[in-house]
DNA sequence: CATCTATTTCGTAATTTCTCGAATTATCGT
DNA sequence: ACGATAATTCGAGAAATTACGAAATAGATG
């Protein structure tokens, strides 16, 4: 039995997440969880145009980071906790198990 | 007393792990860590030209996610793992203090 | 069905990223 | 100083990203 590779996926993610206004989506998006927000509710928040930020939050759909449901006109995007789980698994499995480059305590420790 | 944001340095260390050889190359660091490599022994590892395999090296290391010593005519990349910390911290605290999205446990679960 | 609002899609341009081979720099050993 | 090895920098092209306004779509409401 052979494991997938999972740096392509990953790296998309970690991709998704490097721009800046993306960032800022996702970290507002889970401020907001898991209720979620509007596209035009996003938009007055950040201060982004309506087409870009339609083309961010597709970036951010298409590799799994946000989800999106309709509620009538409006389309309610919310943080796929799930997949966010996934990322911060891989992410602490290279640093903290597979290798022991960071401890584990360090982590919490930054987050009191 | 303000708080310096965060956002657009954390965007770009996430791009510099946005793209798959440079993840790659990080995996492959942290699982040398601590000693490290030598870009030959990497370029060998990954298949990548020298050329390429040098910008992104540079690319890692002024993200600060590398540093790098040289040692006679080679010179041995390591990962940093203090930033490294420091982005694991950064996306844990968003997904599971800051807000409650995602369990602490769900993580360390992953990874037993 | 006409219209209003919310959001996406289209068309397009500027910028950045990724990649490669060739030339260059740096260091060691002789 | 010369030759060999390690790695970077240069030059340059292809491909991807980012951004924006205008036009198009989807749904609600009168």
């Amino acid at each position: 039995m052979k494991l997938a590779d999972e740096t392509p996926r990953m790296a998309d993610m970690f991709g998704a997440l490097g721009n800046e206004a993306r960032l800022r989506i996702v970290r507002l998006l889970l401020s907001a969880h898991p209720d979620g927000m509007v596209v035009g509710e996003i938009q007055s928040e950040l201060g982004i145009t309506g087409s870009t930020l339609s083309h961010h939050l597709e970036k951010l759909k298409h590799e799994g980071l946000l989800t999106v449901e309709r509620q009538g006109t409006f389309l309610w995007y919310r943080a796929n906790t799930d997949v966010l789980q996934e990322l911060l698994g891989f992410l602490y499995a290279e640093c903290c198990t597979r290798n022991k480059a960071v401890k584990p305590e360090s982590i919490m420790r930054l987050c009191k």
